[in-house]
DNA sequence: CGTCGAATTGCATCCGAATGCAATACTGCC
DNA sequence: GGCAGTATTGCATTCGGATGCAATTCGACG
């Protein structure tokens, strides 16, 4: 009977501003503004009377609005591809914990291929974030459209030909060439490489790293198949590998952590080999499964906390400072020697 | 020297607003905002000027604007706590590809535990999201601000006490019921539990099912032990139960995968055992590693497609209609027959 | 060619918070 | 007590697009 006039019967309760406190306060809407703000200036019973106004009438401020008129939306837009490759999950973690430290919030975007980047570039310009973190490539013209829009972007794990625009990385060379070197010292003569998808950087990096340096060891007996990342392809490549060559080859390197423990489970299942003894394999990543007892992968992990703090961090910089020269950071990754592969030595 | 004016040269390029485009193409700013939108009436001629002024001038309407005015920010809120469960990842693309397909943008939360909601939901009402879908465990008090918010939440393999929120989930307890009955059925008699984080609602459902349905049975030597989802402490988890219970149980029920394998590699590796003729090993979630061959795991599969599908569609309907009443939908998890286990059938 | 109704278009206002500037209150000091 | 100097506070305006309402244009038809 009383409070007939409540809206809540509909549960449209319209959320207060800073206009209704203010009122409640009995004081100006510049006030309350000021006293949810960092640097503003206001005096101790101001605030006290302000922020208890608030607290009656539930208030928060509008981040819309602020973002509005400070030209900040205080949000940034991450990008990833489709997270067949296990590892990207972390990444993501860690990077919405390291920003949301920060105060900044994760607009997620997640494409089905890496190549489709055109829809998701107009949402992320609409939305004003004030900062990119892609984990897809984005073509030229692209990356040239959110330079003249001012957005600061940082690639996470590729690089951009023109060197304009930030990235951070693990030196996929650097590692595969390790894993030659253990490889190709341990005496092995044939070789298979299982590749990632086409339009993937990484493992045009990941391949042609391998290739390079098994050519420059002077081996050519070199086979090379590819897949999409996932376990079904890892096996299907090693058969593959193994009618390409004939036979099976000395050693495999795959692309990824995942393909490689692919291929351990088919040469060992569908050829009855023995690995390393029959047949080294070789992955990337460091993901948790290769960690995994029964496989043990030898690969390269990557410095993922260091990665991931790094980049954001890199964003954020440019965000506060839009003029600071584009930056790339390259981590070596972390050899890491399983019972996966005979290696030369240690 | 010519376009002395021009401030490109601090790369400080405003955005151009729909007044700019209004001028540019000679018509009113409301024409602008027509021409942006669906329903709204403009002629074809008036279409064709504003989008060549548009094009020309690289205009795209403010979204932070646009939410302020129309009361909708077209974002949503998803809340996952820390990914240990290899098996979020998916649910993550899956969603935030869904809610694209519905011009809905997501804003990532990561959680270091599952308790610390507070100064997320804060940020959540700040942002103005118009609806939540939360994989993590708000508190009464929380669920009711958020209700008394006007915004709608969808819980996601969780639910509320009481009736009041919408969930979607995995039947966690029938899923056990099948594992329990086909180990029963093969004449296991003495069992070891692994749970999960005691703050993981999913390992609670999951725990106690099995317990439930092991008494229904008329079983009672059951050993209980718990670890973190991790591998790790699978393996530590395994050995514990051997010391706990004596010597190794003759199955041993997992809260999910990941341990499983963890006790699986343990059983094999520092107790010698043959899984599954010693010791049977089930899981739980059907991910990626528990197909693995070297595990192949006897587990319950979640209908990950389905379940984030019907989660993303709730929302958005609640989002719609915010007087539609909670509803709670269950999904029955898919048995997955591996040979990590010795089974009662089939 | 005139008339009526529907489709377009423009005007003015609103959303909610931030901020430059001016007015006012307070502080310390002589 | 008076005064300069600083700290608070309020006023008015701004950000960029959406929308109700009125004005205008267009089309069809008799």
């Amino acid at each position: 009977m009383p409070r007939a006039a409540d809206k809540s019967a509909k549960g449209e309760r319209k959320r207060a501003t800073s206009y209704d406190v203010a009122r409640e306060a009995g004081v100006s809407q510049s006030a309350v503004s000021r006293v949810f703000q960092d640097g503003a200036s206001a005096s101790k019973a101001m605030r006290d009377r302000v922020m208890a106004a608030a607290n009656k009438l539930g208030y928060r401020p509008n981040a819309i609005a602020r973002g509005l008129i400070t030209q900040r939306s205080n949000m940034v837009a991450v990008v990833i591809s489709k997270l067949t490759n296990l590892y990207y999950p972390e990444v993501l973690v860690m990077l919405t914990q390291r920003f949301s430290e920060r105060g900044v919030r994760v607009l997620l975007f997640a494409l089905e291929r890496e190549s489709d980047t055109v829809t998701t570039l107009d949402q992320m310009l609409q939305y004003r974030v004030d900062g990119i973190l892609t984990a897809a490539m984005f073509n030229p013209r692209e990356l040239a459209a959110l330079e003249k829009a001012g957005i600061p972007v940082v690639l996470y794990n590729r690089t951009a030909k023109d060197g304009r625009i930030s990235s951070v990385r693990c030196d996929q060379e650097e590692g595969e060439r390790w894993l030659v070197d253990q490889l190709v010292g341990a005496g092995h003569k044939s070789y298979g490489i299982v590749a990632g998808p086409a339009d993937s950087i990484v493992s045009i990096e990941r391949t042609t790293g391998a290739q390079t340096e098994l050519r420059n060891r002077g081996i050519d007996d070199v086979t090379i198949v590819s897949g999409d990342y996932g376990y079904e392809t890892g096996r299907v490549s090693f058969a593959e590998l193994v009618e390409k060559h004939g036979s099976p080859p000395d050693a495999v390197i795959a692309a990824n952590d995942v393909m490689a423990i692919g291929c351990i489970d088919e040469a060992r299942e569908a050829f009855g080999l023995n690995v390393p003894n029959d047949v080294s394999i070789v992955g990337f990543d460091g993901v948790g499964p290769a960690r995994y007892a029964a496989y043990d992968v030898t690969t390269v992990r990557q410095p993922v906390h260091r990665m991931t703090e790094s980049a954001a961090d890199m964003l954020l910089e440019r965000i506060e400072n839009p003029d600071l020269s584009p930056e790339k950071r390259a981590f070596s990754g972390i050899p890491v020697a399983g019972s996966s592969a005979r290696l030369a030595r240690r």
